[in-house]
RNA sequence: GUCCCGUUCGUCUAGAGGCCUAGGACACCAGCCUUUCACGUUGGCAGCACGGGUUCGAAUCCCGUACGGGACGCCA
């Protein structure tokens, strides 16, 4: 039987970054078994679960290069069938109906609380009841849970698990309105799309055994679990917007690529010898889910943000170019045909030393318009009235100067070797003139991007200002 | 409270009884490279939670303790 995972998020907000990470290795899972990955959309919840999460879970994917091989499945809309295994499961006599009002049940509770006791649900009145001396209330089905011995669930991750029939109780599948529960509609829904390997959080992990009653009830073979650790915090606490980005679209809006958030997830909780850089098609041939630790991680924004520029370095250029104009254009920051070009010219100096496309973005705005940069004081203290004199030599010179990006590197050192300076006391004016700032690419990377009538204007305008 | 899971440098990890004087990466510190900043490179700092066993030998196996996390709903 081919491999089938799937990844059911409830569409409640944003794709967090934790159920990213289940998702990459849900899909990583099904391509080194050459099996599918399939998404399931958990919205039995009305209230909280709307279109525009849908899309954003699917806008994430899509960004991540995680979309899954089959249109998504949408749980509310298998509600019939859900009811209907729970109508099989009272039919067997697996399950029952249960009068309990929900204030009674929390009567019941609060009472074993105040005792000091764990609850424990008792539905041994309703087992076998003649449906004409029922009370007059909607009843719920609930499945039998075993009455002795244990379960036990051998996990992928977590090794072997079990728990004592003792800890189970006969758990509601079907509500009183008729809907269906979450951890049933999670077996059938499984069941019936074939899921051969269910990857979730292990969070979920304690519920496998509820929902391993469904299972054998219905003598449905059981799926193997791998429950992976959730994500943590720098500080170890659950992961949250006070740690700093979490959706996985923000990650894309703080300039992240998502090859590098996909290599970092897949690196957090999870080693392969000294390995670190490993690319989409190497992980799948290498990940192996056993190997996932099981304590859970914490995020490390400073890694996250070494990795990308790791990637950054590694990308095309173009795109790269596309990217930051993108992100101009999103903010309505206007440019011609010469900026982008100079943008272009000047991408293989700028990814260099950025690590974030945001970053990039800031260090190519010099570029951006003609006419004098924005000064930083610091460049502007470096506009001293010896330097101002360089430059103004330095602009007479320039006019001559071969204008192509090694011949400038070889004008400015024999310039400064003819002057008797070093190549700092003039290159470092020339920068600030230039790019406003004591930090850019190469400067005859710069002048060349720029262009020659571009260059000059900016040192005269330095020079005299 | 009950049950389940976990614990190697600050962080992510390698480690399957002797290869461990515990390796790598990020971060941090110092040096080199250099036209600035990066990149690169060299070196440094720093860890097996604790206590008992088992064994000739334990980071690795067993048992406790402590600390963290999770689950206990007619939520998902």
């Amino acid at each position: 039987m081919s491999v089938r995972t799937r990844f059911a998020p409830s569409p409640t907000g944003y794709l967090h970054i934790g159920g990213a990470r289940t998702a990459l290795f849900n899909f990583l899972f099904a391509r080194r078994h050459g099996g599918q990955y399939l998404l399931r959309i958990e919205d039995t919840d009305r209230q909280r679960s709307t279109p525009e999460a849908v899309q954003q879970i699917l806008d994430s994917l899509a960004w991540l290069g995680l979309s899954p091989d089959e249109p998504p499945v949408f749980q509310s809309q298998r509600e019939p069938r859900h009811a209907a295994v729970a109508r099989e499961l009272l039919a067997k006599g697996a399950a029952y109906l249960a009068y309990d009002t929900p204030d009674e049940l929390a009567a019941q509770r609060a009472e074993a609380e105040a005792a000091k006791r764990p609850f424990k649900y008792d539905g041994s009145r309703w087992i076998g009841m003649d449906p004409a001396k029922a009370p007059s209330v909607a009843p719920a089905i609930r499945i039998k849970a075993p009455r002795e011995g244990e379960t036990v669930v051998k996990d992928l991750v977590q090794g072997e698990v079990r728990v004592a029939a003792s800890e189970l109780d006969d758990m509601i599948i079907l509500r009183s309105d008729g809907t269906p529960t979450y951890l049933h509609a999670v077996v059938v829904d499984d069941h019936d799309m074939e899921i051969t390997h269910v990857i979730r959080g292990d969070d979920h992990l304690t519920n496998t055994f509820r929902q391993c009653m469904v299972y054998d009830a219905m003598r449905w073979r059981r799926p193997h679990f791998a429950h992976v650790p959730l994500i943590h915090g720098a500080d170890g606490a659950k992961l949250s917007k006070r740690h700093g980005a979490v959706g996985a679209l923000e990650f894309k809006e703080q300039g992240f690529l998502p090859e590098a958030v996909c290599n970092y997830l897949l690196r957090l909780g999870w080693g392969h010898g000294d390995t670190e850089i490993i690319g989409r098609e190497e992980a799948i041939r290498i990940f192996d889910i056993a190997d996932v630790g099981r304590a859970a991680a914490r995020m490390d924004y400073a890694k996250l943000t070494h990795f990308n520029g790791v990637y950054l370095r590694a990308a095309e250029n173009d795109r790269l170019t596309r990217e930051v104009l993108e992100r101009f254009a999103k903010r309505g920051v206007l440019f011609g045909t010469d900026g982008a070009a100079r943008i272009a010219l000047l991408m293989p100096d700028l990814k260099e030393r950025a690590k974030t496309v945001e970053e990039l973005a800031g260090a190519a705005l010099f570029a951006l318009h003609d006419g004098p940069p924005a000064m930083e004081p610091k460049a502007a203290a470096l506009l001293t009235a010896e330097a101002k004199a360089r430059l103004q030599d330095l602009a007479q010179f320039l006019g001559d100067a071969p204008w192509e990006r090694q011949d400038l590197e070889q004008w400015l050192r024999d310039y400064a070797d003819v002057k008797g300076v070093k190549l700092g006391a003039v290159a470092q004016p020339l920068r600030a003139a230039l790019t406003g700032s004591t930090q850019s690419p190469p400067i005859d990377a710069v002048l060349f991007a720029l262009g020659r009538g571009e260059a000059i204007g900016r040192i005269l305008a330095a020079a005299e200002g």
